[in-house]
DNA sequence: AAAGATTGATTTCTCAATCTTT
DNA sequence: AAAGATTGAGAAATCAATCTTT
């Protein structure tokens, strides 16, 4: 149970730094930086529905979300040809650069924060203890 | 980095299917959960600024949960009497009682979801991975 | 003036209902 | 009818500004 508590706080903890500090240097929101990031792990359109449970979130938060990043025009929606029930998101030039821009600032953060505490073993350690948590989800 | 993001994700997954399983079961959300927990760990009546601190939220936010849960019933706000400035919230006798149902059911959860996955050396060791990174907000 | 807390405005997430295409 | 996505309405968190007490 401490154990648990410890969980929830290091990830708040480190969360709001990492959301400050991106905000402050590029003016991105952390859910901003992963739409990019999933788009440009993709390296092809996705599907909006893939999209949120990329991100972890429902599909309305998912609409909403490319909304705000459409009308920054960060990423693109467009109708597939082939299903044109589906919807197919993709960043734009001034959303790869962005992306270009946050990455290593996002990067560095993470390491400040998180990754700076954690040697290599300890890292793998912790991947091993919560990976199997991170999985349980599907039922 | 694989770490990072399995971190995130154990968190989020988890997160979700408690809070929707409290909900159905009390209907109770994490957040009012957390409070009448704290407040039930004090044991005295708490600051308002020291039970946000608590629950990791702005002062803002706080305040506007006690605000729902004064309506609800469930905890009191009382301006202290020794400085006027200050205010104290406790729980109510049905805000106890709700605690006492909620309690067993959301143990329950973080056992089926979280500790189920790691025996007791485990967990320690994850406390321990982890610690460091909970305490260092504090600079 | 500073500390403690609240309020106003804004942003964001979620569920249920709806719209379009298959 | 079912799949995919969006919209309306409501809940919740945050910052900056404000109010009260010290």
């Amino acid at each position: 149970m401490a154990a648990w508590q410890t969980f929830l706080r290091a990830q708040s903890t480190v969360l709001h730094i990492l959301e400050q500090e991106l905000q402050a240097a590029v003016g991105l929101s952390l859910a901003w930086y992963d739409v990019l990031v999933q788009l440009r792990l993709a390296r092809r359109p996705v599907r909006a529905g893939e999209l949120s449970d990329l991100l972890l979130l429902s599909p309305s938060a998912g609409t909403r979300l490319v909304d705000r990043m459409v009308a920054k025009g960060l990423v693109t929606r467009t109708p597939s040809s082939d299903d044109r029930r589906v919807v197919l998101i993709e960043p734009t030039d001034r959303g790869v650069d962005t992306l270009r821009q946050a990455a290593p600032i996002h990067v560095a953060g993470i390491t400040r924060h998180f990754t700076r505490f954690l040697d290599t073993a300890q890292a793998a350690e912790l991947e091993a203890l919560l990976g199997p948590i991170a999985d349980s989800s599907n039922h």
